[in-house]
RNA sequence: GGGCGCUUAGCUCAGUUGGUAGAGCAACCCGUUUACACCGGGUAGGUCAGAGGUUCGAGUCCUCUAGCGCCCACCA
C-alpha cells in the first residue's frame, strides 16, 4: 500500500508530475507508440488537428471544453489500439492579433502603426505572439491534452506559408482567385477590408427622410451619401412612373445646386417599399453597385477611407458623417426639399474587432470566386462545399446545424481574401510593370510584392493538411489525411469549417475530416456570455489549480450535448473534485484488501471464459453489470455521446461500485473465510481496473495515478493500456 | 424579412431507434458501523409550455399557439 493513498487526493501535486511523465515517455507521438510496442505498426490511423487557438492572449473555458472533448476521443482511440495522432498548433489570427498590439502601442506610446512602420510593428507583434504562444502551450498541458508536441505547427511558419502560396497559385491558375474593383466592407477604424463574416449588426434608431428629387420623392436613411446621385431607379412595371422612359434625363434642384439626372428602369426595385423609386450611390452600396454595373453607370466616391466627406460634398467636405448629416438635412429643409420624415430602425454593420461602423467602398481587392465552374471538375466551389455534407461523407453534429450550413452557402458571395493590415501571409503576387508572378517569389530583382495580406481564414482553412507537411507528400500526410474528427465551437462553422471544406475540396479533391463535432458556448453560472467587461471569465489555469484539471474536464463534459450552450461555475467543478477524491478512496479501500498480508490475488479467473461460470452468483452478476457498462460506454463514445458516457461512469463509480459493491463487501472482509476474502478482493480489483480504464479519457490524471499502484497494471502507462472489452 | 433551436423536479440539465419520467446541485430527516464528511442511509418534489392529431402506447412523431434565444439578410 503506497503511502500516497493515506491522504486525500491532491490534484495540484499530482497533475503536473504525471503530465511530465507522459511527455517524457514520448507516447503522445504515435510513431513512438509503435516503436515501444504499445501500438501495432499496421494499426488503423486516427487523427484530429487541434483548432489552433489565436495567439491573442490566453485560453478560456471554451477552449478547455474543446480540449476535454478532443482528448477524450484521442485517449479512447489510443487505448482502443488505433495509431492515434493529435496535432497541436496556434493561429496568427491576423486582424485580431494586430489590433491587440496596435491598441497596446496606442495606449502606451500614443503612436499609430504608421508612426512606427511595417517592420517595427511586425517585430512587436511577433514578440507579443511568442509570449501568448507560451502561455497557451502551458494551458494546453495543464488541461492534460495528449498532443504530439513534436509536430506542433503555426499558421504563419514556413511550412504553412509554403502551403498557402501553393494553394493561392493553384486557385489563381484555375481562375478562381481574381483581383477586381468590387464593393467591400471597409472598416474606417481598422483601416482594412473585412469579410462579411466579420461584421456585427447593431440596431440603430434613426430617421428616414423623404426627399424631393425633381418630379420624384425618394427615401433615404443616409442623406450624406446623396451628393453624387444622378440616377433615379424604378421598376419597369411600376404604373406610377409609366410616363418616364429609361434613359430620359431631367433637371432637379439638389443639395448643392441644380443637377441633371437620368431615369433608369431596373427589375431589382421593390415597388412596395417607400415610393418605389430611389437614387443610387454605387460607390457605397452593394445593391446600387450591381445596378450601376448592369447599366454601365458612373460611380463616384463620396466618403473617404476615414469616414469623412470628399470635396464632392462641397461645403460639407472633410466632415465626419455623424456631424454632417444633421447639417445636410437642415440645408435640404431650407430648400424645401424634405417632404417627410419618420422614425426608422435598421441594422448597421460594425467591424467585429474594432467596433468601427463599416462603410461599403469600392476597392481593388483579391477575391475567391465561389460560383465559377472549375475547369475539369465541372462544379463550383459552392458545390464543393455542399456535396460532401449532403452525401454524408462529412457528418455534422448536431445534425440540425447541417441546415444552417446549407443556408449559409446559398447566400454566399465571393470571398474577399485581401486585408490591408501587415500581420499575416503577404499576398503571394509580384508585379514588375505589366508582368505578374503568382506563387513563390521570383528569383530576379526588381519585383514589387502586393502590399496586402491574406484573410487569416485562408491559412487556417488548410490546417488539416498543412499541419501534416503538405505540399510535400509526407508519410504523415499519406497516413493521417483526411482527419477523423474536427471538434470546435458552432460559432465558427462558417468562418472555418466551411472554408476548410472549400479549400481541401479544391486542393486535394477530398474532405478535410469525416465528422464535425460542434460544442456550444460556455457561459457563466447566470447564463451570461463570458466577457472582459463583466469580468466573469474563469481561467482554466486557476480552475485546474483549485480543483484539478480532471474535475474541470468532467464538469465541462457531463451532460453537455453538442450544439447546446452550457453554464459553468466553480460549484459545479467542485462536485467533480469530490468525485476524483471518491475514486481515490475506492482505490485505497480495494488496494488495502488486495494487499492484505498473506492474501493471494488471482484476477485471471475473473476474465471471461469457463472459469467465470464457476463463480458464485453475486460475483457473476457484478461482472455482468460491469460488462454491460463497458459495452454502453464504448458505444456511447463511438457514437459521440461523450456527455452520456461520462455521466454513466460517474453514476456507476459512485453509486454502484462505492455505495453498493464496496459496502456489501465489508462484511466479507470482516469475516473469517479467507477464500471468500481473496475471491472478493480479486473481483473488486478487476472492477476497479476496468473502471479506471474507462474513466481515463475523461479524468486522465487521477486514473493514471491509481493505475501506477495497481497490481493488475499491464502497460507502463494507463494512457496506452488496453481498453476493456 | 428568411432560417434554426429551446420550453422536463426549486436551480442546471440528460432522456440515443416512441414502451409505466432521470441525474447533479439545493431542501428536509437520520447517521460518525473497518476507503472517503471532498462521507453514508432515507424523504419530498414534475398534468414533460399550451391545444389538437397519428398510435395499443408520445417527453419522444405531425400540425397549430404562446414565450425565450441564436444565426443569416443590400429593402433604398
Amino acid at each position: 500500500m503506497p503511502d500516497k493513498f493515506l491522504k486525500p487526493y491532491d490534484p495540484s501535486a499530482t497533475e503536473s508530475r504525471i503530465y511530465a511523465e507522459w511527455e517524457g515517455s514520448g507516447l503522445f507521438n504515435p510513431d513512438e507508440c509503435v516503436k515501444q510496442g504499445v501500438t501495432r505498426a499496421d494499426a488503423t490511423p486516427y487523427s484530429i488537428v487541434l483548432p489552433p487557438p489565436n495567439v491573442t492572449g490566453r485560453l478560456h473555458m471554451g477552449h478547455a471544453l474543446m480540449l476535454a472533448i478532443e482528448d477524450i476521443f484521442i485517449r479512447f482511440k489510443r487505448m482502443r489500439g488505433f495509431r492515434t495522432l493529435w496535432i497541436p498548433g496556434t493561429d496568427h489570427a491576423a486582424i485580431a492579433t494586430q489590433s491587440v498590439v496596435e491598441k497596446q502601442i496606442k495606449k502606451e506610446e500614443n503612436k499609430s502603426r504608421h508612426d512606427i512602420g511595417r517592420e517595427e510593428l511586425l517585430r512587436r507583434i511577433e514578440a507579443f505572439a511568442a509570449g501568448s504562444h507560451d502561455t497557451i502551450v502551458n494551458q494546453l498541458k495543464t488541461m492534460g491534452a495528449s498532443l504530439d508536441w513534436s509536430r506542433e505547427a503555426f499558421t504563419l511558419d514556413e511550412t504553412r506559408s509554403r502551403a498557402v502560396r501553393k494553394v493561392f497559385k493553384d486557385m489563381y491558375d484555375a481562375g478562381l482567385i481574381y483581383r477586381g474593383h468590387r464593393i467591400v466592407n471597409w472598416d474606417p477604424k481598422g483601416q482594412t477590408t473585412i469579410s462579411d463574416d466579420e461584421l456585427i449588426y447593431q440596431e440603430e434608431k434613426t430617421t428616414f427622410y423623404y426627399l424631393t428629387y425633381g418630379p420624384f420623392t425618394i427615401g433615404t436613411a443616409r442623406p450624406e451619401t446623396k451628393f453624387g446621385d444622378k440616377y433615379v431607379v424604378m421598376h419597369p412595371d411600376d404604373p406610377r412612373y409609366r410616363q418616364f422612359t429609361h434613359g430620359q434625363t431631367f433637371e432637379a434642384e439638389w443639395i448643392n445646386g441644380p443637377i441633371t439626372a437620368t431615369v433608369i428602369k431596373d427589375e431589382s426595385i421593390d415597388m412596395g417599399f417607400g415610393t418605389g423609386v430611389m437614387t443610387i450611390t454605387p460607390w457605397h452600396s452593394h445593391e446600387d453597385f450591381d445596378i450601376a454595373e448592369r447599366h454601365e453607370l458612373d460611380k463616384e466616391q463620396i466618403i473617404d477611407w476615414y469616414g469623412k466627406l470628399l470635396p464632392i460634398a462641397g461645403e460639407f467636405a472633410g466632415m465626419k458623417i455623424a456631424e454632417a448629416r444633421p447639417l445636410i438635412i437642415e440645408k435640404l429643409r431650407a430648400k424645401h426639399l424634405v417632404a417627410k420624415e419618420e422614425p426608422y430602425t435598421h441594422n448597421i454593420a460594425t467591424a467585429e474587432r474594432t467596433g468601427g461602423i463599416v462603410e461599403p467602398q469600392i476597392k481593388l481587392q483579391w477575391f475567391v470566386d465561389v460560383n465559377r465552374k472549375i475547369e475539369g471538375r465541372g462544379k463550383t466551389l459552392k458545390e464543393i462545399m455542399i456535396e460532401p455534407v449532403r452525401f454524408g461523407d462529412i457528418r455534422i453534429l448536431p445534425e440540425y446545424l447541417e441546415k444552417t450550413y446549407f443556408h449559409w452557402i446559398q447566400n454566399l458571395r465571393d470571398w474577399c481574401i485581401s486585408r490591408q493590415i501587415w500581420y499575416g501571409h503577404r499576398i503571394p503576387v509580384w508585379y514588375r510593370g505589366e508582368e505578374i508572378v503568382v506563387g513563390d517569389a521570383p528569383a530576379s530583382d526588381g519585383w514589387i510584392q502586393d502590399e496586402d495580406t491574406l484573410d487569416t481564414w485562408f491559412s487556417s482553412g488548410l490546417w488539416t493538411f498543412s499541419t501534416l507537411g503538405w505540399p510535400e507528400e509526407t508519410s504523415d500526410f499519406l497516413t493521417y489525411h483526411p482527419t477523423d474528427l474536427l471538434e470546435t465551437g458552432y460559432d465558427i462553422l462558417f468562418f472555418w469549417i466551411a472554408r476548410m471544406i472549400l479549400l481541401t475540396g479544391f486542393t486535394l479533391g477530398t474532405i478535410p475530416f469525416k465528422t464535425v463535432y460542434l460544442h456550444g458556448l460556455v457561459r457563466d453560472a447566470q447564463g451570461r456570455k463570458i466577457s472582459k467587461s463583466l469580468g466573469n471569465n474563469l481561467d482554466p489555469l486557476d480552475i485546474a489549480a483549485k480543483f484539478g484539471a480532471d474535475a474541470a474536464r468532467m464538469a465541462l463534459v457531463v451532460g453537455n450535448t453538442p450544439g447546446t450552450d452550457m453554464r459553468i461555475s466553480e460549484d459545479k467543478v467542485k462536485g467533480y473534485k469530490h468525485f476524483a477524491n471518491k475514486l481515490w478512496n475506492i482505490a485505497r479501500f480495494i488496494l488495502e484488501q488486495a494487499n492484505a498480508s498473506g492474501r493471494v490475488i488471482d484476477t485471471k479467473t475473473w476474465s471471461s471464459g469457463p472459469e467465470r461460470d464457476q463463480l458464485p452468483a453475486r460475483e457473476h452478476e457484478l461482472l455482468d453489470q460491469s460488462d454491460a457498462l463497458i459495452k454502453e460506454v464504448t458505444t456511447d463514445i463511438e457514437e459521440f455521446r461523450v456527455y452520456l458516457a461520462a455521466e454513466k461512469l460517474y453514476h456507476y463509480t459512485w453509486h454502484e461500485l462505492a455505495d453498493k459493491i464496496l459496502e456489501e463487501s465489508k462484511p466479507i472482509f470482516a469475516g473469517a473465510d479467507e477464500t471468500a476474502k481473496a475471491s472478493r478482493a480479486a473481483l473488486l480489483l478487476t472492477l476497479l481496473t476496468r473502471t479506471v480504464k474507462m474513466l481515463h479519457p475523461f479524468m486522465p490524471f487521477v486514473t493514471e495515478e491509481i493505475w501506477q499502484s495497481l497490481p493488475t497494471k499491464d502497460a507502463p502507462y494507463l494512457m496506452v493500456a488496453e481498453w476493456p472489452a
